[in-house]
DNA sequence: ACGCTATCCTGATCGC
DNA sequence: TGCGATCAGGATAGCG
């Protein structure tokens, strides 16, 4: 499950690899993915330059510069990638003729790198959560993704004011407060359920009962947590890996998350009956009722 | 307008 | 051993 962490990785891998390089050929093997791969895909972004990779919540997003056959000027889009739960972006230096695709592999680009070497770009996604699509990247503030979302958890617009205003504003729980873009974006099931067992919060809390105290230890702990995350790789439990294949290690650091009926790491042993799960909005919340009372 | 629920999907795992 | 049931959950349409 590919949250801020896991693709800001994946980013940063590749970034070094593609930037600059020209997209010679895309291959599509399945163009329905959780929405269908818009067809001018092909028609825009083959032959075009690759000028940069960010990443805006978990999105991937890939900026490229036309080249017209014509002397028309260039135009400017944004590939986009969303890794759903099981997506994978595999990097390859290999000629195109050297393998052929495998289950799952619905979209393959074929790029020419600064070195003239050539790049094999996957991307494969065995439940087809995931989706690619295209806009003029100066229109990315109407894409439909990014209209209504919330704040970057990283940057200096996450500060006291802010996180209490919406916190008064919501009339929900402090777990799907947290899950729910609306509000902070990256965060997904295991970072939120890390977060909130270091900041001693109940995840069924109401957003209105979160004291400044509480607000304190959650402007702490929601970039230390994705830090940690950044610098471990990232946590592989299930899809998720690097573009070049290799694992994350923040599953061996996670404190509650899929560890029902564990020792709670933070508490003394006595009192503390372990590591709980309830489900909540349909999803599994891990926390310890010790540390974390409603 | 907001919050809640169902939906999409397949691989891994569990129980009979 | 085999096979059906269950579980995992990000984003979003649709409902109340």
């Amino acid at each position: 499950m590919p949250e801020l962490p896991e693709v800001e990785t994946i980013m940063r891998g590749l970034a070094p690899k593609i930037e600059k390089s020209k997209i010679c050929k895309i291959s599509l093997k399945r163009t329905k993915l959780r929405k269908e791969i818009p067809a001018s895909l092909q028609k825009i972004a083959e032959n075009s330059q690759i000028i940069g990779l960010r990443r805006r919540a978990k999105y991937l997003l890939c900026d490229i510069k036309t080249s017209p056959l014509d002397a028309k000027k260039p135009e400017y889009y944004t590939i986009l990638f969303h890794l759903g739960m099981s997506g994978r972006i595999l990097l390859e230096e290999i000629s195109p003729e050297e393998k052929s695709p495998e289950k799952h592999e619905h979209v393959i680009f074929f790029l020419e790198g600064i070195k003239k070497e050539k790049i094999r770009l996957s991307y494969r996604d065995p439940r087809r959560f995931g989706m690619i699509d295209l806009y003029k990247t100066k229109e990315e503030n109407l894409y439909p993704s990014f209209r209504n979302m919330g704040i970057e958890p990283l940057s200096q617009e996450l500060n006291l004011v802010y996180l209490v205003q919406n916190l008064q504003k919501s009339k929900t729980n402090l777990k799907n407060f947290l899950l729910s873009q609306k509000y902070i974006v990256g965060l997904g099931n295991i970072y939120v359920c890390e977060i909130l067992y270091k900041a001693g919060i109940h995840p069924a809390r109401l957003t209105s009962s979160i004291t400044e105290e509480e607000c304190q230890k959650l402007l702490y702990f929601i970039p230390e947590i994705l830090k940690a995350a950044l610098r471990a790789g990232g946590s592989s439990l299930r899809d998720y890996v690097h573009s070049d294949g290799t694992k994350g290690g923040f599953q061996e650091l996670h404190q509650v998350y899929g560890r029902e009926g564990e020792a709670c790491p933070d508490c003394e042993t006595g009192t503390c009956p372990g590591i709980k799960r309830i489900i909540q909005g349909g999803r599994s919340s891990f926390f310890c009722p010790e540390k974390q009372q409603i």
